[in-house]
RNA sequence: GGCGCAUUCGUCUAGCGGCCUAGGACGCGUCCCUCUCAAGGACGAGAUCACCGGUUCGAAUCCGGUAUGCGCUACCA
């Protein structure tokens, strides 16, 4: 009884898709994954003035980014091809011919002017605004007296009078629309392009689609819909509108609230793991605890029922502290793999390029558990390769005493000669050192620390002396004894 | 303005009539661990469930109204 599950994002490439835009694509490609069904992806280039180069690109990266594989639309065909609107245009003519034919749709020819001053005349009279159906009534002389003038027209749909239209939202239950507040829209433009509506609804029939999973941004248009699949006597699909994700100013995403795109989100050292499992978790949950999902826990777990219906904000802090756990879950090897365009691209130039892999070996898993993005792994590195440091004399003189520091500095350079260079070795002979000198471990460590890596915060000690190596550990004791004096 | 949708800690949410003196997570605070920072562990602050009525023995949960927020109101999507 119940049709195959035939879902599709069906983005216009107008701009880089924001994470509202993919959280909506991710739970097409869910139910799609979850049911067994198909999941298409079909561009909507049907407004070629606001079409923006490379935003087809990206709205592809960013899916492919994430993992959503698609079963029919750019790249990989289907049997509904092609999937660009742009090419369809043969099937939206036919539809609109066909509404005219069967007096649901009317040429109207009023000219954009009068449209406009139409408008603003109803604000002035603060009347609902819409077209005022000036055409809708036009007998056929004067029609084909318009059309004998070669008057430009477009398709207008002919929105009845009265009556209601009702639709059962899966997530919202039924809505109920009054005809009387809906006004006779455009089907066909004058360039022979189809808008939205008549466009979608035309595809959705043909490709067959099962579920329309949209934002809620679209609930309003659906009953336009409803009517014409009516109109066209096609099948209606099953509506669910999922919730709209909300910039920090609780408006609707878009360019203003900064880095929102998808692929600056991985440009700031975020895991697809990360982006995947919040955008699930924004507007889906599975229950009152479990918040780490792989993706096949995801396609396994997911359902509509669950997809709340509240617009949310994009909570960054969270995201961050997701990405932290997914970047401490992942192997040295996988990290480091991940990494290296990062440090490629921000450590400093004169480092020789390819990094050396044994030295990042070493010091990698020293900042694995501290960095919350790929790109803050250059930053938390940053020392093990800039060997001049510029030290604040604060930070290092201990109990602020230049004399005191310089003289167990010149112990520091000695004993570092003298033990073995490994981690328990230095740590027992540095706190023994620390003891017979009736300093505080920290004093010491804490000064030794801004010396070997110029800042007062940084991984253990002793494990970034090894990492590090004892010829630039040495030198840059030399450095701090140069500074000490000077200073 | 009209129409529609929504309304539980700062944020994301659990809750679908009694298990709720409302649970979890992020963030925040305190403490433990500790050479600093993280990570980890413990504890804590934080929501009169927008408000007002109603239904019911009993309401965050059902109904009505109000308020507020958001969305739509193009020959954009």
């Amino acid at each position: 009884m119940d049709k195959p599950v035939r879902v599709r994002y069906a983005p216009s490439p107008t701009g880089f898709p924001h994470v509202g835009n993919i959280r909506t694509a991710l739970f097409n490609w869910l139910w799609a994954r979850h049911t067994g069904g198909k999941f298409l992806v079909r561009i909507e280039d049907t407004d070629t003035a606001r079409t923006v180069p490379g935003s087809l690109e990206s709205i592809l990266d960013s899916l492919r980014w994430i993992g959503l594989d698609w079963d029919e639309g750019p790249e990989v065909g289907g049997p509904h091809s092609p999937y660009f609107q742009s090419q369809r245009l043969p099937l939206y003519h036919q539809a609109a011919a066909a509404l005219v034919k069967s007096g649901h749709a009317y040429k109207c020819y009023c000219t954009a002017e009068r449209l406009e001053a139409m408008r603003i005349e109803q604000q002035k009279n603060k009347v609902p605004p819409g077209y005022d159906r000036k055409c809708r009534s036009m007998s056929d002389r004067e029609r084909q007296e318009m059309e004998s003038q070669g008057a430009k027209s477009v398709i207008r749909f002919k929105v009845p009078l009265e009556g209601q239209t009702v639709f059962n939202d899966l997530l919202r239950g039924e809505v109920v629309f009054e005809n009387r507040n809906l006004d006779d829209f455009v089907l066909l433009k004058t360039d022979g392009f189809p808008v939205y509506h008549l466009a979608n609804v035309v595809d959705d029939h043909w490709m067959q689609i099962s579920h329309v999973l949209r934002a809620e941004e679209w609930l309003s248009s659906t009953p336009r819909h409803i009517l014409m699949y009516q109109a066209l006597g096609y099948e209606p699909p099953v509506f669910a509108h999922m919730p709209l994700i909300l910039g920090p100013d609780r408006s609707k995403l878009s360019k203003r609230h900064g880095a929102a795109t998808l692929t600056e989100y991985r440009d700031q050292g975020y895991l697809p793991e990360t982006m995947l499992n919040f955008l699930a978790l924004l507007g889906w949950s599975l229950d009152e605890k479990t918040e780490l999902f792989t993706r096949q826990q995801l396609v396994d777990n997911f359902s509509l029922e669950r997809v709340s219906r509240t617009a949310g904000i994009f909570n960054r802090e969270k995201l961050d502290w997701m990405n932290g756990v997914y970047l401490r879950g992942l192997s040295l090897d996988d990290y480091i793999r991940r990494a290296l365009p990062f440090l490629n691209k921000e450590l400093p130039p004169d480092v020789p390029r390819p990094l050396d892999e044994n030295y990042l070996r070493g010091w990698i898993p020293l900042i694995k558990d501290r960095a919350r993005t790929l790109a803050e792994i250059p930053q938390l590195g940053w020392f093990f390769y800039q060997d001049k440091l510029s030290i604040a004399p604060a930070d290092i003189l201990i109990k602020n005493n230049q004399t005191l520091t310089l003289d167990i500095y010149h112990k520091i350079e000695d004993t570092l000669e003298r033990v073995p260079f490994n981690k328990d070795d230095l740590e027992k002979e540095f706190r023994a050192m620390a003891a017979s000198l009736t300093l505080k471990p920290g004093e010491l460590f804490n000064s030794m620390r801004t010396a070997v890596t110029g800042r007062t915060v940084s991984p253990p000690l002793f494990e970034t002396m090894v990492a590090m190596g004892k010829s630039r550990v040495l030198k840059r004791f030399q450095d701090a004894v140069q500074k000490i004096s000077g200073s």
